[in-house]
DNA sequence: AGAATTACCTGAGCGC
DNA sequence: TGCGCTCAGGTAATTC
């Protein structure tokens, strides 16, 4: 599933390829999202300019001179870049055809994607007002996650996956830096030293970017599905053996989300 | 306020 | 072959 790494990918892909190109149409096959498409979404892009593509946590902005289209991949969402005559398929809701012939595509089966117009200041919409700070801004630290797990009685792995408390961590990459740092999925939040909200968020940030430099996608590949070149060490591999010392990994949920971790090796 | 639960959606994988 | 079931889970909304 996309996660912060896999929309970096996305967004460093078709940025150089679209950005300063004017979107000729539109076409939207879908209005029933898990938000409401913006009505009228195809009349508002077409003639317009891109401008630049940022992001947000795991939400694509899009400039388009005259307002923002706010993209956000789901679970199962990815963009495509393909010829201007391509056929669309099942589940290819949204196609917007650029000036230089390029066609970008956006496929999500699960409808969990977003497809918003936003006029006016975009970082004040209320999907991206409350998301914390970026992992890899700078401004995510030890300090700032002690500060944030204070009294805090939730799981840790469930804090670190709030959005309101740091942006674009899923399932994936909390089990993995969670690992990394030695710290079981399941701790009470505010029982975290400051040391291992330091090693924590150090390795939050380290397995986002590592994860961006390999350039992880998500992305329909033959019949099967594609996911990050990145090899995990627990995601995906309760039971099996644990990378590091050997041991049977443990699985439990939390919040509903399926967790990985070594009884061994995390504390 | 914080924690827990629910809703949204469809393909894959399973047992029968 | 196909039916019914469970699972996957990002995020906002709702409830406790």
């Amino acid at each position: 599933m996309p996660e912060l790494p896999e929309v970096e990918t996305t967004r460093l892909r078709i940025a150089p390829e679209l950005c300063g190109k004017k979107i000729m149409a539109a076409e939207l096959r879908v209005s029933k999202l898990r938000v409401p498409v913006t009505a009228g979404l195809d009349t508002l892009l077409t003639g317009t300019t891109l401008r630049s593509i940022e992001r947000r946590g795991k939400y694509l902005l899009f400039d388009c001179e005259s307002g923002w289209l706010l993209l956000h991949l789901g679970m199962t969402g990815f963009l495509q870049l393909l010829p201007a005559d391509t056929p669309h398929g099942k589940h290819d809701h949204a196609d917007l055809l650029f000036e230089n012939g390029q066609l970008l595509r956006f496929h999500d089966p699960r409808k969990f994607g977003t497809l918003l117009w936003v006029s006016g200041d975009v970082y004040r919409h209320p999907l991206l007002a409350a998301i914390g700070p970026e992992p890899l801004s700078g401004t995510f630290d030890g300090a700032y996650l002690y500060a944030a797990t204070r009294k805090r009685a939730v799981a840790i792995k469930q804090l670190v996956m709030d959005s309101a408390v740091v942006a674009g961590v899923g399932n994936i990459y909390a089990n993995e830096a969670l690992f990394r740092a030695g710290i079981r999925p399941d701790r009470p939040a505010g029982t975290l030293t400051l040391q291992e909200c330091e090693l924590l968020a150090a390795q939050v940030c380290t397995v986002l970017a590592e994860s961006i430099a390999i350039g992880s996608s998500f992305r329909i590949v033959g019949a099967g599905v594609a996911y990050h070149p990145l090899d995990f060490n627990v995601y995906g591999r309760g039971g099996q053996a644990c990378t590091n010392c050997g041991a049977n990994l443990e699985e439990l949920r939390l919040g509903n989300r399926s967790s990985v971790f070594c009884p061994v090796c995390q504390k």
